[in-house]
DNA sequence: CTGAAAGCGCTAACAA
DNA sequence: TTGTTAGCGCTTTCAG
């Protein structure tokens, strides 16, 4: 079934079948009816590459994530493409992987498919250093960096300020008497830097010294994070809070703690079900996750409408505040 | 860039240069080195609608599914996508919602991008009753139930065997002493069916007066559920066990149990990270849900390779033993 | 082993 | 308002 089918049916031409499928604009209102009677009849949908490869554009939106199933992640794909597919498009997902050649990979396969444009989901698909692969597609394509800042022409960033959220989450703690704060991290991606430098700014200002003894990376699992975690107990080191760079590292701690019978404050990161789950809760700092996404999707519009949007916004964090840590007034 | 720009620069005609990107059969080699070095150096990538339009597939697989950042879907997004790459595929995603009506306009949306397939993610997508518009969407391309079940040609059917994972599970709770389960679900689809019914035929067996009474239907927050928990246990209902239809109401369980410090057997579902970070680690019946995955792109696999696969698979669920429940041998 | 040419189904410019 | 027609870039017979 195609629109030569229909044509014949309605008893006019192609061309007014396409005017009809293309909103119906220059056709009267008789055989405008007519004609989609017959295609409701016929249950006839266009064929989506014949339009494509006259228009080149699939209505279709890439999505690149190194890792699908991660809660964060996984929250942001179903923000992100909730948003798009208001805006009409479809989302073509990939799921990356933190190896560099296989974002590459992916990337050249999305433009390959000649998707409209390139969401890059989460900081970790942007390497510390580099990232020419990515300026050099967004000569090509727009790319928008969701939680991750590069600095070159064609991109859009939009990002929490996450260097902020830990910073003044160790004034906070400072405030209720903590002055002694660690913190947990586990990946080294531009998001985490941008969390460590909030964390030694605020260090420095409450004249810790040996700040980098401070900032602990913790392995990949639970119990391996547990078992990190109470090294550090044991070993001596001398705090009274913990601020970890994610909310599971923040657990992994409040356990290992708990089973030293430690009553510290806990403050985690990404406000996720994990914080709600824990025992105690987790007070946890809130990136904005949802306000992000929607950003993000709104810009790209605004630019695909030919707007001269800004090119970087920074979005503040929240406290959500639980058992873990209830800072003082 | 086309395909005739890469003719003209190498000295043959188009058909050639179709051949040795589909493979290179019917080439001379020298003739096919050629044109590949002209290829790379060009940077030439052939346009996906033009290929579509002619074979019209464009190795993409449709993934339905009601809620993309519920952990449970998105990790079935995650290794189906997975899966389906590695088979050369890409992935269009939807999330649906929890209404009728958008899931089957996302299926049409998605039928009509003329995708190879589509895998239904969780048996909230289909209805306890009807279905007509997935069986009769298989009349017209193949379709993946992932832990669902509809029996109508052209379905391929994947799942884990809830009902026995919950009987089983009651079974052991009996054999260590526990004879007065409490079941707690909150949404209906096919799967919560199948595991009511597991919960129903091991609670006959057990001898166990008004059935109904003890299968108890939770709201959808945490917080929520835990004060739900809590009535149930003022209302001095007797029982000394709790299984969960999900890892969450098992936690919610779990906690309105310690505060009320009683410290009786829960068993959680899904064998998530939840039952990990929930204190004490909650035990949880598994479904594999990574080999149930694996067996459904497998299964569409064999299929599109045109051989006569069994159109029902079920993969029986293994308990995860933690702290909340140890059976006794 | 290679080339010429006929589609694939649609859009859009141009005519009428 | 409607129809005619020339592409869009590729695959695939069919000849040679």
């Amino acid at each position: 079934m195609n629109i030569y089918d229909i044509a014949e049916k309605s008893g006019v031409s192609i061309a007014t079948i396409s005017r009809v499928l293309n909103g119906g604009k220059n056709v009267s209102q008789k055989t405008y009816d007519k004609v989609m009677a017959i295609i409701e009849e016929e249950g006839y949908t266009p064929n989506i590459f014949a339009r494509g490869l006259g228009l080149d554009t699939m209505q279709t939106i890439g999505i690149l994530v190194t890792d699908a199933k991660d809660t964060y992640y996984a929250r942001m794909i179903s923000y992100l493409s909730e948003g798009l597919h208001s805006l009409g498009f479809n989302v073509l997902l990939s799921s990356t992987g933190y190896d560099l050649k296989s974002k590459k990979r992916e990337m050249e396969l999305l433009i390959s498919k000649r998707v409209d444009a390139i969401f890059l989901a989460g900081s970790s698909q942007q390497e510390l250093k580099g990232n020419t692969h990515i300026k050099e597609a967004a000569k090509t394509i727009p790319i928008i960096m969701v939680n991750g800042y590069i600095d070159a022409p064609g991109i859009i960033n939009v990002s929490s300020n996450d260097r902020a959220g830990i910073y003044d989450c160790i004034r906070k703690l400072s405030a209720s008497g903590y002055q002694k704060p660690l913190y947990f991290y586990n990946h080294a991606t531009y998001s985490g830097a941008e969390k460590i430098a909030g964390f030694e700014a605020a260090a420095k200002e409450l004249g810790l010294a040996k700040v980098k003894e401070r900032i602990i990376q913790l392995p990949d699992t639970l119990t391996g994070m547990q078992a990190r975690v109470e090294q550090v107990i044991a070993s001596g080191l001398d705090f009274d809070a913990v601020v970890a760079s994610e909310d599971l590292l923040a657990v992994a701690a409040s356990k290992a703690l708990a089973g030293r019978k430690l009553d510290l404050p806990v403050v985690g990161f990404n406000n996720s079900i994990l914080a709600e789950v824990s025992s105690p809760t987790l007070t946890s700092i809130d990136n904005m996750l949802e306000s992000l996404c929607k950003m993000a999707v709104e810009l790209f519009h605004e630019r695909s409408l030919g707007k001269d949007t800004s090119s970087r916004v920074t979005i503040d964090c929240k406290l959500a505040v639980r058992e873990s840590f209830r800072p003082e007034e």
